[in-house]
DNA sequence: TGCCGTGATCTGTGATCACACTTAGACTTG
DNA sequence: CAAGTCTAAGTGTGATCACAGATCACGGCA
């Protein structure tokens, strides 16, 4: 099995399949909130947008619906799904305690790098926060960095895919709330959590941690549940 | 809006389509571990199988594949994934972690009907593996009834969602060793835990809910990978 | 003016075809 | 006899075609 070692600098080039690319765009458009909740999609025109046949984003929406982003009406229709309050409460409660105790977690086993990560995307957030105009999409981003950064630093894969899932029906209607109201990133409160939850994770409080991802999750929600946009 | 009262019964009969038939009946086969991890598997085999072409197959299995229970291979196999040792363990860490909050959840929210339905499904499992000779794949049915039962309780469908996702993940390798090693079951480890969480649940005793299920988890694990088959 | 049939168009779903690639086995060759 | 070669069958992926059902606008009837 020796192969010139040369060869494995190069090997596996792309391997990524069309699908799989398709996948990729249309949950970061998802995920971003660049997709209101009811929006509807169309194979065939999704494909021209994409310069691809109708097979790869056949695929790439047949694993979203499966993943609760998108959702097919009784009548053939594609859309972003939408959700009832009671069905967003649910999933915040399930955040809540999958990301918190990620984030407790994370407190526990992250090393040096993963603290470097994080603190590095919590400036990020905050500068990007405080800046005299915001740059929404920027922001949306940057927040998921941190997120990010901070489950990553759980290493647990399985919790990170499971999370990210929980992304991917949950961004619609953040996202979307955040950019129709960007005054509540100018109040400062996600980043104050965010600080928490660095403070903790440096100091190895897993409470801590944990009541800081709470707390930012919660709040994000209450203030949108408050706003009355979700239907029934 | 108002329609012939009569027309009310009948509507929406079916509305299944062939591709979600497919998946069901593939992720039966690996959630009670009737195929083995690693084995392979062809798209035109078992659309011929199925009576189908091989599209339903296709997004079944890229479904699968997202979901992790499959696996496509960088020689373009698809096959039944194949964990190692390391990464049985962070999933069985996260799965003790979001089950054990979700019994812990049952035990608070649960209903006359839940207590009902989760000791009847403790009941038939116990019944089945005192048997003389058990019949081992209705014993891993009823373990997955008592599971869900205890689960449901929780009324949190992104909870139940996501433990179904983990059990497709899990099904091959805890199934496959329980049908290669009958003799755990005849041990009782897994009846006695039941009876803990059954009796927690009726109690509202949501730690002894989360230790229960913890244990049951752990217990079955520990003998998996105890016995070494996992590679790495 | 209001309502309902009707046809063109668009939807997702399923089947079939085309293609690049892998793999296994018989064959040839040294 | 062993090692390399080449062919034929099988693989997943992508494109295209076919079809039932939904939608919507237009036009005719009441």
């Amino acid at each position: 099995m020796s192969r010139p070692a040369a060869l494995s600098l190069v090997e596996s080039l792309d391997k990524q399949t069309l699908g799989d690319r398709a996948y990729a765009q249309l949950s970061e458009l998802l995920i971003s909130g660049r997709m209101a909740p009811g929006e509807k999609l169309s194979l065939r025109q999704t494909a021209d947008v994409l310069g691809v046949s109708i097979m790869p984003v056949r695929e790439a929406v047949s694993r979203l619906v499966a993943d609760g982003a998108l959702e097919v009406t009784p009548n053939r229709a594609v859309r972003v799904g939408v959700m009832t309050a009671a069905q967003f409460r649910d999933l915040t409660q399930a955040r809540v305690a999958i990301e918190g105790h990620t984030a407790a977690l994370a407190a526990r086993n992250r090393n040096d790098g993963d603290l470097k990560s994080i603190a590095r995307a919590e400036a990020a957030m905050r500068s990007e926060s405080r800046a005299a105009k915001p740059n929404l999409p920027r922001a949306v981003e940057l927040n998921k960095s941190f997120h990010f950064a901070t489950y990553e630093a759980a290493h647990s894969v399985t919790l990170v895919e499971i999370i990210r899932a929980l992304w991917l029906k949950a961004g619609p209607v953040i996202n979307l709330d955040l950019r129709a109201h960007p005054e509540r990133l100018a109040k400062g409160d996600a980043v104050r959590f965010h600080a928490n939850v660095l403070s903790a994770i440096k100091a190895g409080d897993e409470a801590g941690a944990r009541e800081g991802i709470s707390a930012d999750i919660n709040n994000a929600a209450d203030v949108i549940l408050s706003r009355g946009g979700l239907v029934d």
